[in-house]
DNA sequence: TATTGTTATACTCTATAACTATA
DNA sequence: TATAGTTATAGAGTATAACAATA
């Protein structure tokens, strides 16, 4: 044991530990989403068209899962008033998805409410969160599959 | 701007940076246990039974689900020969859930392979390990709600 | 021919409510 | 009465396969 590293996890570990907040960084994600209305997976949806619109097709890539499910998860978020499909000008086969208003403000509220539900974050001080925030943006390119 | 923390991140950044490794985490995990034909969902059960038996009930706390999930998700397991109910001895309302031989066996084999698939934890020397794990650990329980 | 989005289908996970058998 | 587990039900997310419209 070097003095360096007095109590070096196994990997394992600290891929349970990182299951375990990720988990727990979820489920705090879908209780906020629930309290307006939205299933995390729309919340998620939701949060991918804050800025200019996306084509079904691209969002199916952002979220990880099969182009047929996003017809459902817009279909939803649609019945809700929250989203709208437009038609791509170059290209009549692809249907681009737009927040609305309404989808836009309930998102800002949503990602708000995160922010202000942050009583976890203040367990470390500023330049801990700085630290943590290196370490992860280092890890996320590796642990993201790219396509 | 102080000298300590030259790129203070946002407690939104930090928060989105955390769920975005916690998604590929949890979709690393799934490929794993689908590739040993189980969902996310039972391998995580499954690894809650590696020590002694649990009851349907706890099971449900540790999983964070309504109780009524449990049985099917036991179901299916047992189903796979994965895991026995036990009636309790000494309250025969409760019974303990048990992995079976092959149960743990296959545990075992989804958990080497995801300590196997760790590249992305090697972006990360083992000093710089050991502080993301000092960190999350101080995280943890301030995210996890105590029930 | 290839691609985009949709539909049909089947399975899993999820919560709610009502039930049973124990305690 | 209260608790443990189950069942019934409904909704949401998931993948696969087949399809129409468009490129």
């Amino acid at each position: 044991m070097t003095a360096t590293t007095p109590n070096a996890p196994t990997k394992l570990q600290l891929l349970e530990l990182l299951a375990a907040v990720g988990t727990a960084q979820w489920q705090d994600f879908a209780a906020v989403a629930s309290r307006h209305g939205l299933t995390a997976m729309q919340a998620k949806t939701l949060s991918q068209l804050l800025g200019t619109p996306v084509p079904m097709r691209r969002l199916a890539q952002r979220l990880v899962c099969d182009a047929s499910n996003i017809t459902g998860i817009v279909d939803r978020l649609e019945a809700q008033g929250l989203v709208r499909r437009e038609v791509s000008p170059t290209d009549r086969r692809v249907k681009n998805v737009v927040a609305t208003e309404e989808g836009v403000a309930i998102m800002r509220r949503v990602r708000a409410e995160m922010e202000s539900t942050h009583a976890a974050l203040d367990t470390l001080d500023e330049s801990e969160q700085a630290v943590l925030h290196g370490l992860l943006q280092r890890l996320r390119p590796a642990m993201e599959h790219q396509d």
